[in-house]
RNA sequence: GGUCCAUUCGUCUAUCGGUUAGGACGCCAGGUUUUCAUCCUGGAAAGAGGGGUUCGACUCCCCUAUGGACUACCA
């Protein structure tokens, strides 16, 4: 068996999208399978669309997200098959497209983009092929002389694809099986065009996976029609022996409705489709992405390999090494698939819960410190520990801790108006009292101290309890009360509890 | 319009001719909790429709319906 290589071929034009991380994903996890490698080729052939920019964000997603390029751009060593950006592989693409030229298997056209939309005006569903190419410009209809004269006026041109009407051609496909489509349906392609010198997807495609020797053509189903072509291409080069093995995957669907995810259902709905935030260069705009939005890139990896593909055990949490273990591309499904953002939360919930303590407060502190907060790591740890099984993202620990760095100015009026008696003031200076014997803050003992106390007078715990939770946090929230406490220490909890007796008022 | 691909709970999916059709997210209920959340337990929830093949079809075949992709000098 030939050794796998895999490619993931991006085109510059914007962020790389979330459907596409998961064509790497799966590239990649099937290059790792087999102890192939994978490669990072930049189709960069319309330069029209070319976005600055675009290719180091693909690079940096793909660094964030663990996906590592073994050859090409972003590898440590590009590698032999250098350049990987087809706009710098003009001279090599020129040369296959001579040799079509030259077999009599492509054909050199002059029509204008104007005089086609005429022709599809003209004629519905007209289609550029065996049975129209008669009543064009090209060098099928005109004569060599003609043919020559033109170019050397600097005439623009394309050359197409010549393909024979009436072929059964087959697609092996390794997630759909056999697929057979008869050329008729095809039409003459453009291969190349002499604006830009440039060659168009299918010829680049095909000649550099050929040049490259890869092994396995993993992409999107939106390439399954073309599929037939690029078979076809690869006969007419006499490439069928090497021709790489084909799998298209299944789409990933908006949430609601149908059809392919946008980002604008991101915009729509309030999730990234982007792994990173992206911002135009033209408009200036950010789009958002996983990174910013506060995701592990363990998550989103594991989130988005189960879109499409399950293992065939009821496992949900994979790491990448167990997915590269297990991954097959026979059990990726064909159907397309909904995004379900609310499941990539709870993926996200998984494994903050499965980090550290101090790996979480290391990353939580850089957000204290965005909010002007300074305190030690050991603290934060402990503030940590307390509220991280609450949260499914870092940026939510603020919301769930603020006030063991800041002292409630506003107290909840719902809960005043639940928790707050009349005599509720006069037993929470009793509180203090108590409180202010206690040397030592450690949750078990103030807890002893405290319900001895409650006890004692026969008051009703929750009364006191919430009270006291009301008069500390400012809201009914947040972890046990004698846990909080001793954290914000002895000084701070009197403070606190003094300023809402003065503070609320029923 | 044409070509191709697809179709199991709301969503992601398991099932490769014989199952009470399983799991997960979400939802609902109960429990835990001095609060909120977490967590635990339980529940509701599915084979698009119609024909075949078969002793027996979610599973195989056909038709219909529905959805999707493609149909550029874009990838």
């Amino acid at each position: 068996m030939r050794k796998v290589r895999v490619r993931f071929a991006p085109s510059p034009t914007g962020p790389l999208h979330i459907g596409g991380v998961r064509t790497a994903l799966y590239n990649y996890l099937f290059a790792k399978k087999h102890g192939g490698d994978m490669l990072l080729r930049i189709e960069d052939t319309d330069s029209a669309r070319f976005v600055p920019g675009a290719e180091e964000y693909i690079v940096e997603s793909l660094n964030w997200l663990g996906i590592h390029i073994d050859e090409g751009i972003g590898a440590r060593n590009e590698g032999k098959h250098a350049p990987y950006r087809q706009s710098e592989r003009k001279a090599i693409y020129r040369k296959y497209v001579d040799k079509l030229l030259d077999g009599g298997l492509a054909y050199i056209a002059f029509d204008t983009p104007i005089e086609l939309e005429a022709k599809r005006n003209e004629i519905s569903n007209f289609q550029y092929d065996a049975s129209t190419r008669g009543m064009m410009t090209n060098s099928l209809t005109l004569s060599a002389e003609d043919v020559a004269n033109k170019i050397k006026c600097g005439e623009q041109y394309v050359v197409r694809v010549k393909i024979e009407p009436n072929q059964e051609i087959e697609i092996q496909d390794l997630i759909r099986g056999e697929v057979i489509v008869n050329s008729t349906v095809l039409d003459d392609k453009v291969l190349f065009k002499s604006s830009d010198e440039l060659p168009t997807y299918h010829l680049a495609n095909v000649v550099d996976d050929y040049l490259m020797e890869i092994s396995h053509v993993i992409r999107g189903e939106e390439w399954l029609p073309s599929a037939p072509l690029h078979v076809l291409l690869y006969r007419y080069f006499g490439w069928t022996e090497v021709m790489p093995e084909f799998a298209h995957l299944p789409l990933l669907l908006k949430p609601d409705g149908n059809g392919k995810l946008s980002k604008r259902d991101g915009d729509r709905l309030g999730f990234p489709v982007f792994p990173l935030n992206w911002k135009d260069p033209k408009t200036g705009e950010t789009s958002s992405g996983y990174r910013e939005a506060g995701y592990f890139p363990e998550a989103v990896v594991n989130f988005l390999s189960l879109l499409g593909w399950n293992s065939g055990t009821e496992q949900e949490i994979f790491s990448m090494q167990e997915l590269i273990e297990q991954f097959s591309l026979e059990r990726v499904s064909k159907s397309g698939a909904k995004f379900d953002y609310e499941k990539g939360k709870w993926f996200n919930h998984k494994y903050i819960q499965s980090k550290s303590d101090l790996e979480i407060a290391n990353l939580f502190q850089i957000i204290l410190i965005e909010k002007g907060i300074k305190e030690h790591i050991e603290k934060v740890t402990k503030i940590v520990s307390l509220i991280k099984e609450r949260v499914n993202f870092v940026t939510e620990l603020w919301n769930q801790s603020s006030f063991f760095f800041v002292a409630p100015t506003e107290y909840d009026s719902k809960t005043i108006q639940k928790r707050w008696k009349a005599e509720t003031p006069t037993q929470l200076i009793e509180l203090v009292e108590v409180l202010k014997a206690v040397s030592d803050f450690a949750p078990e003992i103030t807890e002893e101290i405290v319900k001895e106390w409650i006890a004692a007078k026969e008051y009703n715990l929750g009364g006191i309890m919430n009270a006291f939770r009301l008069s500390v946090v400012g809201e009914p929230k947040g972890p046990h009360m004698f846990d909080i406490i001793a954290i914000i220490g002895k000084d701070e909890t009197i403070e606190r509890i003094e300023r809402a007796i003065n503070t609320i008022k029923i």
